[in-house]
DNA sequence: TTGACGATGCCCT
DNA sequence: GGGCATCGTCAAA
């Protein structure tokens, strides 16, 4: 991952800019890929629902208080969710990808989530963890690049609208359960909890047929 | 096809 | 022992 990405760049809008670049994992000689279509924006101390709420600092949170273009994974019910750190070093904010359309082993990623197929395989974010199988906690702090897991900022599919909305899971944190802090590829099927009215299977979203970057 | 709810593992107090 | 940046199932329309 190129960390100019990050220069100038705050982090909602690295929060936008990160729909439609190209989440990699290999593992176990299996490789893995998708398009991220939906990230939600995480403030940092002044976020009611950050895990760094008020300078809020743990061996669990630790990698969010890493330098811009670092890894920070947690677990939850079992579960894994991926953030990509987008600050400063001390500066705890980030990005949770909840969302990515499958580009690479399809097949693998919807045995890897026990037979769930179609738009269940990765619209969620603890889904696309399972479906790629990661499943550690051991890139924790490291660069994207610097482990199996990386992000393609440069082959990319081009969003034709990104909308923002308020963030899922978020209740009881006043404004903070408000702000349109979550942006997604508007139509893309594997946006977590869109209408299925909403869905544009052909598209999905995307400016031009994206295959032809890949 | 959508909304409600209970299961669930782990970190933190 | 509480709480959680979730998921899958179930029931009703």
């Amino acid at each position: 991952m190129d960390m100019d990405f990050f220069k100038a760049k705050d982090t909602i809008t690295v929060a936008k800019a990160l729909l439609g670049t190209l989440l990699t994992y290999d593992h176990l000689g299996q490789q893995y890929a998708g398009y991220i279509v939906e990230t939600e924006a995480y403030l940092g101390q002044i976020d009611a629902a950050s895990h760094a709420f008020r300078g809020k600092r743990t061996v669990r949170n630790e990698a969010l208080f890493a330098p811009s273009g670092a890894i920070y994974i947690y677990q939850m019910r079992g579960l894994y969710l991926l953030n990509v750190i987008t600050a400063a070093k001390d500066t705890p904010e980030g990005v949770l990808i909840r969302g990515i359309e499958p580009v690479i082993n399809l097949t693998q990623m919807i045995e890897n989530r026990h037979g769930q197929k179609g738009i269940n395989v990765t619209n969620g974010p603890g889904k696309l963890c399972q479906a790629m199988a990661l499943h550690t906690l051991s890139y924790n702090g490291k660069r994207f690049g610097e482990v199996p897991l990386d992000i393609e900022v440069d082959h990319r599919a081009v969003p034709k609208t990104v909308l923002a909305a308020s963030r899922i899971g978020v209740p009881n944190k006043g404004e903070w359960t408000e702000k349109a802090l979550r942006f997604y590829v508007a139509h893309n099927p594997y946006v977590s909890k869109l209408p299925k009215k909403m869905m544009d299977f052909k598209t999905r979203g995307w400016q031009t047929d994206e295959s032809t970057n890949f």
